[in-house]
DNA sequence: AATGAATGAGACTTCATTCAT
DNA sequence: CATGAATGAAGTCTCATTCAT
């Protein structure tokens, strides 16, 4: 017998609720699920924390998704098309260098970050649990090639301006790569935007020979 | 079922044996589990994995430990004072320089990859897990901390012999550590000794500024 | 959608319309129930297979039924209905000889059968269900009783007429029984209508002594 | 908390049973679930059904079957075995009739029913079960094609000692069927071991023309 | 020391039913 | 009238853990 009608908190009653948007449902679940994803995995997220946070009961789920596996890809797909999106976004303008543009992605990926920790959190952790279920490496291998190609073509347009030695296309890939990694890592693990601003910073002033380059004598861009 | 490491035929020598029966058993399990738990993570592998692969049944782990959770924990001991271990090892000749210690501990991590690649799966896997399963977050920070201080050491050795700007030095430490967990993972994903040993090379190269300083014209050490 | 039994395009008749909407509605349910439960059972059907089948939605089942049992109850009654109305058709002629009504039977049987299976196929199905589900077992009590009742007045007239011997009359109610279910199950086995009508003229054969006394030479009992 | 070693009811503690057999556990979970599958059909039963007749809780069937499929195929394997066994016990005689062993098979049946009901049951529950389940099929078709080679070396044999008519080898296999069928039914829906008898013998009699052949006076074949 | 039978909690999933729209 | 969102109970199955042997 519980209260009705008076307690915002626990008052749902059977059947259809009293103001419900099937997709508005749909987004919710899909979100509380990123974090919970994000957080305890796909193996250790259960669809009880999902449908709590949703506000929902767990049968409501297969309303929406026929198993938790297709949660987890709609939350990937969306997280996905979230993350490409932006960085297209800021890599658009054509006259941008090189430099430039890894500048850009580097800060909006930690801009993102701030906005939504899921995000990331979300994609560093599915790039665990692709390897431990295999239905889900689909999905992730999908992603990763995606970003691959992305990171491609930016390579490639540094080297046609002339940024990039062209036969170091391949050690260029695999250095953005390893970077690119880390640096969502360290963003997940310190949990610390600051932290993270000032890791991506001192990545970027490394890469241009202002930190780590011996002889005491530092690099300057554009030196006068 | 097989005997590791030592003939069994030859006799004891004096002294401790060096392994009991028990402790032998105990390691293998430890092994068997640090596999399991590398690839399928904390909640994801059973009892029953780990004991098929050490050869006894999941009765009989329960005489070795208290619960999974205290195999995993002792799994993550051995894991974390092997890598140290190693590390010190490497980086133990004092008169070694700051950039010989990098290259050292960077080549000792790609060989350690090589000679046993669960080890670094083992250690991704672990900075998931810990955020996953709170009970494991302990000794997760354990390790953590005694990695940072160890890379502390290293920094504060390069501002002493004049290779780091003291200025850095926090930009310093966020950098290694984005290198060295970028590097770590993208290892266990790669899957192959060679293109994790290529990547460390481009990596290393891009910190000096070797491979992204703008301008087109690509920076030496010790250019003449 | 399509109309049955009647023309649609035809003026309607004086008097209470053929069938209203609803009427219509709830006739479609009975119809894909029938099926979905003679395939199915009745715990092994879902009421959103019956909806599906009949183009509407679950809870449109729950304007005509009061719960899924009252729709199987409904199927029952309409299918018991409508196997009596022809027995009792095909046997309504007052100078039928015994044997010729039990041919009829049979072969109204058999007809049936060939018209929709799903009718022989939902008797059987009730049979089963009607132990496994208390709930049902009266309406299946209730059609069991009607045949049985009719069985017994085919028998009283074939003892009436001479064909039978009175003091058999238990006897032959139980070889009746068991033949026609044997029958109906093998109809809806073997699942070919073909087979069931030559099973049928088999077993009436057999029952004229056609088939098991061997060499044309009939037994008799109590042979004198 | 509850009392133990006093109440032989439900003193049961965690780990292992003070006195277990694994054999007897599993012939007594296969009995308890041939009960079950029999009363209430595969979907209709529950593994805590199963389970509370076998004395043990849900979980442990697991430890001697993959799944509730896994228990139903073993239920039917010895269900199917144990039936054809006596079936071929009680026909081994070579100097048996046709007639004799035909009425040996009917006696058995009768028998068998009379020690343990859930048989004759279970199968009839199984030949609907196995429409329902398709994984269940399988199972099923094997069992019905050993009864029906059965049938056909028995018809055979009463084809070669001239009992039967050579030509009426289709006949008389559906009508054997149709006959079997129609008694294992029967026997499971009366529930009462003297009804069965007394139809088995009734249905004897009819076949032998003996019911229905009015007068006392048979028909013959191609009379002339 | 080790086995393996067993428990019990909890996971995912299905489904009859209810109800606001 | 009908839809479809939602609940809640129940079902199958898994698994860490316990314990007699």
């Amino acid at each position: 017998m519980v209260a009705r009608g008076t307690q915002p908190s626990r008052p749902r009653r059977l059947g259809r609720p009293i103001a419900s948007d099937g997709d508005e449902r749909r987004r919710r679940i899909i979100e509380s699920a990123r974090r919970q994803f994000a957080r305890s995995g796909f193996a250790g997220t259960t669809n009880r924390e999902i449908a709590e946070r949703a506000g929902i009961t767990t049968g409501a789920i297969y309303h929406y998704f026929r198993s938790k596996l297709e949660v987890y890809l709609a939350v990937f797909e969306e997280t996905d098309r979230l993350i490409l999106e932006r960085y297209a976004q800021v890599t658009a303008d054509p006259t941008m260098s090189f430099d430039q543009m890894v500048a850009a992605i580097l800060e909006v990926s930690s801009q993102m970050n701030r906005e939504d920790e899921s995000l990331a959190a979300f994609i560093t952790s599915a790039s665990v649990d692709a390897h431990r279920t295999p239905d889900l490496m689909a999905s992730y291998r999908g992603h990763d090639r995606q970003m691959v190609s992305f990171f491609e073509r930016l390579v490639d347009r540094g080297i046609a301006e002339g940024s990039l030695d062209p036969a170091m296309r391949s050690d260029a890939m695999a250095a953005i790569r390893v970077l690119t990694i880390g640096l969502t890592w360290y963003s997940v693990r310190v949990h610390d935007p600051e932290a993270h601003r000032k890791a991506t910073v001192a990545t970027v002033a490394a890469l241009r020979g202002e930190l780590f380059a011996p002889g005491g004598q530092r690099r300057r861009r554009k030196a006068g």
